[in-house]
RNA sequence: GGGCAUAUAGCUCAGCUGGAUAGAGCAACAGCCUUCUAAGCUGUGGGUCGCAGGUUCGAGUCCUGCUAUGCUCGCCA
């Protein structure tokens, strides 16, 4: 039983509430001084008719008499009660703290905070879905290591994650670059830099399109045919996809990103005439100005277009076709999106459209949006015309760090150099997208993102570094009880920084939980700062292997691995690949 | 105009779903490397939580109005 459960159980008895709204109630003291767990009395004081403070007075003393009794298994656990401006205060008994704290994570081993809650449920992840034919660029980023850390935080609950890339493979711009390949393209540069020579046509296509007009309507012709089957064009655009997916598939590699589906859009093109059918078979169609479209005023929201007035299909109805495909054949828990805010409206209509259909699970369809990616000053996209590639961005922040690698370890050899300046370096970019909440706009500076001190992946691979260094000159002696460390060893870290890092592994869990429930990787990433922070903070203060006492060296050595491996697990939900020097 | 967000230190952001004296990082200033990695640590300064009401024992957090900004509102995705 745990504590808060039992501290809850023997609350609800003096206060007659269940233990449950108890537990809801109970809170984290602001200082540690004040306490470790804490109820505040002012809700019962107007039913009880007393003040706060002698709810909590009376509280105490009736506990507190129980202590040898009812209360045994409690009292054995916390250290005392106080009273304090009408909270009733626990202090936690620190030796307890320490070993059943550090004994749950180190048995951890490399996956503490992991759970087996989602075993037999699927979630589909969709992230990255860049278009075909497009460059990579920095606002590519946040979907796709954002994605990856939703999908590894549902995997590390024990689901089962279907990563899809839903590829822009589809519509009016493949007759666009048909039209302009035809016109101008250069098969030399397509091999040599696919996407740069795609851009160029492309580019020209409007350039060219602006002085002759006919142009886009030889576009619409050419998609036309390229959707009624003409084997010309579909030539040509299984290769513009192909060759733009190799090209993406070098930055997918380079990250460690693999997705299970690549299907894009015009996979799910085929599906739609049986979408319209069903529609049209629930008298869920209407026209209205020649369009057909599915009304939604019962949801406050303006009508979904599912057919143009030429017939065509459009971007909603192919949503509509591969929730119905995906839910047939993976049969998911959740079906997730991790798309851009701007859509939000598009997902709001789509998810209302399932719900008119009836379809069960339009509820477990989920738009996790996220903000845009912006420029602070002017001077930054100058690169290839208007954006940043996210190569580049990887390129800088990893030269960066070799540089500063190459400064701090002389004697280190130039492949280790190599890999471990490319983990911090991606390492660090991936941070900048996962350390605020996804909704908010990120503010794009190379200063800040170049910034390797603070609040940074840099400083978490850094505190992992100085946990690996510890053992690494630890004597042979103690290496080896450390593999044997005992509950009586582990209730010596009795110290204020001892504790400190210790309450903030424990809090490593639930901030898991919560960033997995909320589809919020930066819940647990400032949860790893904060074990960070605490371990630097003890580290500075405490000394480890020169303790001048082996047991307490031993326990201290083990909080530092406690700390190594759940800084290790929290990073690799990021995606970022630690690393035992730097 | 309708809808949806956002507004907290000079800057970038937290604030655990209503609790105790609103916290970090950056920047600024002052310190700490003959001791386990200074990509680190310690300290100082910095706030009318956009504005005005309301709800209650208690509001940065909830409700209303206003202001500002962003996104969005059928044949692009």
């Amino acid at each position: 039983m745990t504590l808060t459960s039992l501290i809850a159980k023997a609350l609800s008895i003096h206060l007659s509430v269940d233990p449950e709204e108890v537990t809801a109630n109970l809170t984290t003291p602001p200082r540690p001084e004040m306490g470790d767990i804490a109820l505040p009395c002012f809700r019962y004081a107007k039913v009880m008719r007393k003040a706060p403070q002698a709810i909590a007075d009376e509280l105490k003393a009736a506990l507190d008499k129980e202590r040898e009794t009812s209360l045994k298994a409690l009292y054995e656990r916390i250290e005392r009660i106080d009273t304090a401006g009408g909270y009733l205060n626990f202090f936690v008994r620190r030796d307890y703290y320490a070993k059943s704290v550090l004994r749950g994570t180190l048995d951890a081993h490399d996956r503490p905070g992991a759970t087996r809650e989602g075993e037999g449920k699927t979630v589909i992840v969709e992230y990255s879905s860049p278009n075909i034919a497009k460059p990579f660029h920095v606002g590519h980023g946040f979907s796709t290591f954002l994605g990856e850390a939703i999908a590894n935080l549902f995997e590390y609950g024990g689901y089962r994650v279907e990563r899809f890339n839903h590829l822009g493979d589809y519509g009016t711009q493949f007759g666009k670059l048909i039209v302009a390949w035809r016109l101008w393209g250069d098969q030399a540069a397509l091999d040599e830099a696919p996407i740069k020579e795609l851009t160029r046509i492309y580019v020209k296509f409007h350039e060219e399109a602006e002085k002759r007009p006919e142009l886009e309507d030889d576009a619409r012709a050419a998609f036309s045919r390229l959707e009624q089957g003409g084997e010309e064009e579909y030539a040509l655009w299984e290769t513009f996809r192909r060759v733009s997916l190799r090209e993406f598939n070098t930055i997918y590699e380079r990250v460690g990103i693999h997705f299970d589906n690549t299907n894009g859009e015009s996979f799910y093109s085929p599906m739609i005439p049986d979408v319209v059918e069903e529609l049209t078979k629930m008298n869920l169609l209407e026209e209205s100005e020649g369009a057909q479209v599915v009304d939604l005023e019962a949801f406050d929201l303006n009508p979904c277009l599912i057919l143009k007035s030429d017939g065509s299909t459009i971007y909603a109805s192919r949503d509509i076709a591969s929730i119905l495909w995906r839910d047939k054949t993976y049969d998911f828990y959740k079906n997730v999106y991790v798309v851009g805010i701007p859509q939000k409206n598009h997902f709001n209509q789509v998810f209302a459209v399932m719900k008119r259909m009836g379809f069960p699970k339009a509820d477990d369809c989920v738009h996790v949006a996220f903000g845009t990616v912006k420029f602070a000053e002017g001077a930054l996209a100058t690169r290839t015309g208007n954006v940043v590639l996210l190569e580049d961005l990887l390129n800088t922040s990893v030269a960066k760090t070799r540089a500063l690698i190459e400064a701090n370890n002389p004697d280190m050899d130039a492949m280790t150099v190599d890999e471990t300046a490319e983990k911090i370096g991606v390492g660090a970019v991936r941070y900048a997208y996962l350390r605020n909440s996804r909704e908010r706009d990120i503010m794009f500076s190379w200063d800040e993102m170049l910034d390797f001190e603070g609040e940074t992946a840099p400083y978490l691979l850094y505190t992992v570094t100085r946990c690996a260094s510890l053992e690494r000159k630890a004597p042979e002696e103690i290496a080896q009880k450390l593999e044997a460390v005992t509950d009586e060893q582990l209730s010596l870290l009795l110290s204020d920084h001892e504790q400190e890092v210790i309450r903030e592994i424990e809090r490593f869990e639930k901030s898991v939980a919560l960033a997995r429930d909320s589809f919020e990787p930066s819940i647990m990433v400032r949860q790893i700062m904060a074990i960070a922070r605490a371990f630097n903070t003890f580290y500075h203060h405490t000394a480890v292997l020169k303790s001048g006492d082996e047991q307490l060296t031993v326990a201290r050595l083990a909080l530092s691995r406690a700390v190594g491996q759940t800084l290790k697990a929290g990073l690799r939900l990021m995606g970022i690949s630690p690393v035992d020097r730097m």
